[in-house]
DNA sequence: CATTAAGGTAAGTAAATACTTACCCACTAT
DNA sequence: ATAGTGGGTAAGTATTTACTTACCTTAATG
């Protein structure tokens, strides 16, 4: 699993919204489906992705197969922001603090 | 501006690439055209969807336009990511911290 | 002024991707 | 055993989207 992979998953509404309805309890493919305005397969899919990505584990209980959220890809995202920043910093250094903190104070 | 153009910006890898130049220091169009492997168009075009998002500026400089990284987008991306995560928390409760610390112990 | 350089925009194309229906397999229960 | 339910996978389609070339505008330079 990359960041790479958790911002594609991210990137398309349907998953975020299925995510966020897993945000609040575990929940069936089913389930998902019935709140989602596509059809089973299509969340199917969208599970496959999220899960390829570190954002949900399903877990089977006899017929169904329950999923919920797993930190891993937040965890990879935020990560990756976290150093996108710093290694900003420490090129630009001062510069970019003057430059984008909301208004430039030095002047 | 809203994290999901965030999101949608940062999923492509040649815009990340592009972003990820500018976090060296701030680059003109035709610089980052040189630097990518996709003609000087198809920059402009993510320059365009990465500064919707809030994640570039674009100073012009005389004949040229001088691009760098800008903190907005990355801190709507971390204000979701930190609220996902507190809702989820809030939620599952202790149980998720079980269920994803790690392994099953209840079983 | 005429020319060159820089870069945004338009229009069209090719590739990716989000959907659909149809099908199949694994469990549950009669 | 046989339905019935839950859900993954296949195959095809339609929409997005990332790219290209061609064009146009603005600024620097002879």
């Amino acid at each position: 699993m990359t960041y790479a992979e958790v911002f594609t998953a991210l990137a398309d509404p349907t998953r975020r919204s299925i995510l966020e309805a897993l945000r609040d309890r575990p929940r069936t493919v089913g389930e998902l489906a019935a709140e989602q305005p596509v059809s089973r397969p299509a969340v199917s899919q969208h599970l496959r992705v999220l899960e390829l990505a570190s954002l949900v584990t399903a877990e089977p209980q006899g017929n169904r197969r329950l999923y919920s959220v797993k930190r891993e890809g937040l965890d990879e995202l935020r990560q990756y922001l976290e150093s996108f920043w710093s290694e900003t910093l420490s090129a630009y250094g001062a510069e970019i603090a003057r430059r984008v903190g909301g208004g430039n104070t030095k002047s």
